[in-house]
RNA sequence: GUGAGUGUAGCUCAGUUGGAUAGAGCACUGGGUUGUGGCCCCAGUGGUCGAGGGUUCGAGUCCCUUCACUCACCCCA
């Protein structure tokens, strides 16, 4: 093979597919049992939505985007996440003069230039939720209600809900020096990563696997000791409604998040079972974002779930593989004219048919039947067309019965309305 | 961008201290009653040993370069 798929990009297999329908199926069932509608945006924006979006100095916008000059001059970039495309086209399209709250979902693939692990692809595929214009942590709280309500019917078991909060534009900063006080006197300690994140971004210290930085962030000043009453109170309130609503959750305030427009609360589920990209989902509050882009206050707050780790955590005993119904299996050129006819004329009543153009012996046709795990054979010779039956068999119970050619049709509906 | 590991048939892998025509299992195709599947038996198809160069009488085995994949770091879903 010559031309193979660009690194990390992958092709998603017809034996695999079928997961990945699954889950998008429940997710647009549960989200719009929620009251979320679908969304669909392009898949390449304007460069600077997601530069001033995302923020400047993140990693996405630094190193990880395809960015293009298009044919005209602009600078494109193909999405690296779609919060800040759902954001521009709510604005774009005055969305909130319908009413101020939108309820927002999006289902597709994204692009990041990174170098392919586990769990991390350069094209990976989100479910996107998000939304607009509340600030009340009642939200908050559903958003991540039917999240977890999500995980479970789609089948995912042991997981840890993780949730902080990350202040606003105005306790944050205070918080943040606070930290590279009591960093700087430990620096000596630190691997040289963080010793570059001391002047960057201090808290992704918490994040570093290195055990000496462990040591020295351990007793490090937390976030939630820092922010200011307003972000206490929402905070309270969020953790008060998921009390409510029954879900346990673990405090972690040591988490943060890579995107600069996150503001309050911050919210990770984690699996054990995925190695060492083990968050299945993200998200947060960004009560800035919209201002970056477009001025207006508007406040938001979302997750997005990275698909190929959430398929990766599905339970294996799911069976999802679409088989045949029916096999016909032709012996010679006038069946197999006659099976070609009845194949189609199942095909229009919506019956899995298959069968065997090459003309090959009866038995390389059944194993081929066997193969597909088709649930019935016609075998169809000379004699039967002849005198217009066939030999229908059940592939399980190997009973066979004689039906004529024309009742096929009738009778094959009936066996499928009753397995249902 | 950095580090480590792995590249032999479609898949999973054997291949001794370098030695002649490169193997197995699975899969695939055909056959074992002329028109009946799964199990079993037999046969067959299929490999420029990732690529390029070097050492050697001789390289799948050793050396160098390169590419690809995997995992990890950075960071994120």
């Amino acid at each position: 093979m010559e031309i193979k798929a660009v690194r990390g990009f992958n092709d998603l297999l017809p034996n695999e597919i079928g997961k990945w329908q699954f889950v998008e199926e429940t997710a647009r069932e549960v989200f719009e049992g929620f009251g979320f509608s679908e969304i669909r945006i392009p898949i390449l924006e304007r460069t600077e939505l997601f530069s001033r979006g995302i923020g400047e100095a993140t990693d996405i916008v630094e190193k990880e985007m395809y960015t293009f000059t298009d044919r005209s001059g602009n600078s494109l970039t193909l999405r690296p996440e779609a919060t800040a495309s759902m954001a521009r086209a709510y604005l774009e399209h005055q969305l909130y003069t319908f009413d101020p709250v939108a309820k927002l979902y999006c289902i597709g693939p994204m692009f990041r230039y990174e170098r392919p692990q586990k769990g991390r692809y350069r094209q990976f595929y989100q479910i996107d939720a998000e939304v607009f214009g509340v600030e009340n942590p009642m939200v908050d709280a559903e958003v991540i209600v039917m999240l977890i309500h999500f995980l479970k019917r789609v089948g995912l078991e042991k997981l840890e809900l993780q949730i902080n909060s990350l202040g606003c534009h105005a306790c944050r900063p205070r918080y943040r020096e606070e930290l590279k006080k009591f960093l700087t006197q430990k620096s000596f300690q630190l691997c040289e990563d963080c010793q570059r994140r001391l002047q960057t971004n201090p808290l992704r210290i918490f994040d570093c696997k290195v055990e000496t930085c462990q040591e020295a962030i351990a007793n490090a000043p937390k976030v939630t000791d820092f922010i200011c009453p307003e972000c206490q109170k929402h905070f309270d309130k969020v953790k008060e409604h998921l009390e409510t609503a029954g879900l346990t959750y673990i405090l972690n305030p040591r988490m943060v998040r890579g995107l600069d427009y996150y503001t309050r609360t911050a919210f990770e589920v984690v699996s054990y079972q995925l190695g060492s990209q083990n968050a299945v989902t993200g998200g947060g509050r960004y009560d800035n974002l919209f201002q970056e882009i477009g001025g207006l206050e508007i406040p938001g707050i979302g997750f997005a779930i990275g698909m190929e780790r959430l398929v990766s955590l599905l339970p294996k005993d799911k069976e999802f593989v679409q088989t045949p119904y029916l096999f016909i299996a032709a012996l010679g050129e006038g069946p197999l004219k006659e099976a070609y006819r009845i194949v189609n004329q199942l095909h229009l009543q919506g019956i899995r048919a298959e069968l065997d153009y090459e003309g090959k012996s009866l038995k390389s046709q059944m194993r081929r039947a066997d193969k597909f795990k088709a649930q019935y054979v016609l075998i169809l010779g000379d004699e039967e067309l002849k005198q217009g039956k066939a030999v229908l068999r059940n592939m399980e119970t190997k009973f066979q019965e004689e039906i004529p050619i024309p009742n096929l049709v009738n009778i094959l509906k009936e066996k499928v309305r009753r397995q249902e």
